[in-house]
DNA sequence: ATCATAAGGTATGGATTCCATAAAAATTTT
DNA sequence: AAAATTTTTATGGAATCCATACCTTATGAT
């Protein structure tokens, strides 16, 4: 029953913001796709399951409005509305339509990735803090830092995803395929390489890892104690 | 115009929530008064001017909706109502009150705090004394002054709100494109110069940054130890 | 135990992206 | 208009990325 991955519908005409909330809800660990307005959205719905939808008041064509409407006859996928500022009455409209909860544009991504957690009732998604300890070894994903035996390293962007996603699911064993489809990358040397870098910041003795141990024939592991 | 300290009255029949609300709030740089019902809080609001009310729906007595229409008729003091899970109607009755935000129970402090935010039209700026030190330097904001090795600097005015914002929350990453909203700038590399600019004055050495470090691929942080 | 082979580790290098900063130009303040 | 500040531009340099070649280690068949 513990879905891994959700699976977002970002639709709004204006390009810029569609492209802010796919990119920052990316890094937030969904899947998003996005459409530009309603008669797109609708394709993109028969096709796919979707666990929430985000929907643009004001769009050219159809509405947000009305295409909740249409969405809630045969559908009950979570809506959130993304209103003008102070447009109560079309608060207030998209509620009684069945929409989910309403956000007054501009907002921050973080509130809307809050107003998704909640819908998702909480706890779902997984949440990293920025520090973290795996034993004695601090690591700051945001800073890109590592601490171990009193001293700093600094670890790259790609190192950074694999690394996040690793700590998302520790023991979980990460094939060759599943990091390169992290990092976009194929071939399975440049993965190593990638691992040997890691170890070399995160292991306090990168030839006989603790953490980011092998799993010969299938890939590699973070070991939290 | 800028106000330090905003104050906030929370009203709930449950001491727990009361209490729980009030001392999050309070770490977070706000001035909370409680009221356990509808007469005490209107006894309260006579009294002082707040900023926000956050409401409880469900209460004895008088409800959080009643209290919304009543002091919504001589009154603009925006409200946040709490509304038990999944109470559509209240939350719709309660827009259309006047309420300006809802909250489902439970709730998240974090959300809380983004909501008020929100409402504060994110204007709200936690108090930075007028000097500070980082290390051994000594900034005073509203002189526009930095002290370093016993020799005093000027700094500008657009420097002065970047600085400021990351003193603020030091140790986050300031993304350029946060440091252009600050100062209204979309130019990356004038963000650079920016920053290579307040290096030169609060760095003893800028060509290795100890305390505006760069995050490579993300943006800056200020690291104050 | 030995060996052949499959699997994993790493040093190196070219291409690329990202950042720092000097210097000039534009703008605002005084 | 002089001075101060801000913005743009150009350039060099540094960090990161990806791939490849070559080396080392683990494993299982003999």
């Amino acid at each position: 029953m513990n879905k891994n991955i959700f699976h977002i519908l970002v639709v709004d005409d204006d390009d810029r913001i569609r492209e802010l909330v796919k990119e920052y809800l990316e890094e937030n660990h969904f899947l998003v796709t996005t459409a530009k307005d309603a008669l797109d959205a609708k394709k993109k719905i028969e096709m796919v399951k979707f666990d929430i939808l985000i929907l643009d008041i004001m769009m050219p064509g159809e509405s947000g409005l009305s295409l909740t409407k249409e969405i809630k006859k045969n559908n009950t996928t979570p809506i959130i509305l993304l209103t003008a500022k102070g447009e109560t009455q079309d608060r207030i409209k998209g509620l009684e339509l069945g929409a989910d909860d309403y956000l007054g544009k501009p907002f921050e991504p973080k509130e809307l990735l809050l107003r998704i957690k909640n819908i998702l009732n909480k706890t779902q998604v997984p949440v990293l803090p920025e520090e973290i300890y795996i034993g004695d070894v601090l690591i700051n994903l945001k800073k890109l830092s590592i601490k171990i035996n009193n001293q700093t390293k600094k670890i790259n962007p790609q190192e950074e995803k694999v690394l996040e996603k690793m700590l998302i699911s520790p023991g979980k064993v990460f094939s060759r395929d599943d990091i390169g489809k992290i990092i976009n990358i194929s071939k399975e040397r440049t993965i190593d390489v990638m691992i040997t870098r890691l170890r070399q910041k995160i292991e306090s003795n990168p030839k006989n890892p603790k953490y980011l141990q092998t799993i010969r024939g299938s890939g590699y592991v973070l070991w939290i104690e």
